[in-house]
DNA sequence: CCCGATATTGACGTTAACGTCAACGTCAAA
DNA sequence: TTTGACGTTGACGTTAACGTCAATATCGGG
């Protein structure tokens, strides 16, 4: 099936990071290439997994902590107590996800109401006749 | 009305930081509490303002970024331009926060998915006789 | 009066997450 | 063969966000 696989080059222009990131994200063991002698060979994976990082430390998390779910990402069928482990570790990842993603929310509703409380401030400005 | 005030320690306790944080804070101009002599006197709204410093803590923001949004929430009521311009960051602000949103929303779509998948496989094996 | 709790201001140390730079290898095109 | 694009490994520098520590002040209680 011969994957298509990307050089350090090709994935720093495509998600917009240095080689440097890249061969930090190796070294901290959220990325494994392979080699071709010297040069890094970026499969697939590590494409997607990329992509999980960047999208990770948009939320604000730590690379230890990305690291963490990352591993989520690789099921491995493993045995069916290794499976039940995995599920337990997923759905606590997705509380904390929900959890974010609730207090976004609330500061969401915080920020609107400012919002509308200044832009009816605005229309009582722009029409004094009446506050109808 | 005599607002109530906080001492470092007290606000520390509440909110599980060190004495260290809320000075850092004051010297990057997060908080402006007042001076008893040389000690710090901290109000209800710097109290407010460090929920909020937190909340953006926990978002993945920069104590810049926090700093910038924080002045959203001094309405401050200035001339119909300067309320413009106040609405005009504050929904840039609020788009920010909607992208995060969004993003998370995605982010916990796919774990969700693979969670399903999970799931259906443990079925699958607790129960060979049929894939029902 | 002295003490312990609480606070203060420097000043230097630390960790995460890279940036930067030097020195070197490799390979295809001119 | 030389050059230039692309890549490599150290190794040291940098920024953000605090931690840590020392020396000092303030204040109520025993």
């Amino acid at each position: 099936m011969s994957e298509r696989t990307f050089s350090i080059g090709e994935l720093c222009a495509e998600f917009d990071v240095t080689p440097r990131t890249l061969r930090f994200y190796e070294q901290r063991e959220l990325l494994k290439p392979i080699r071709d002698g010297q040069r890094r060979i970026f499969t697939q994976r590590d494409r997607a997994r990329l992509k999980l990082i960047l999208r990770g430390k948009r939320f604000g998390f730590s690379l230890e902590a990305i690291r963490q779910w990352l591993n989520l990402y690789d099921l491995g069928d493993g045995g069916v107590t290794q499976l039940t482990t995995w599920v337990e570790n997923a759905t606590s990842q997705m509380d904390t996800l929900r959890a974010q993603r609730d207090e976004l929310e609330d500061a969401m509703r915080d920020l609107q109401a400012l919002i509308d409380e200044a832009q009816t401030e605005l229309t009582r400005r722009a029409a004094p006749r009446a506050a109808e």
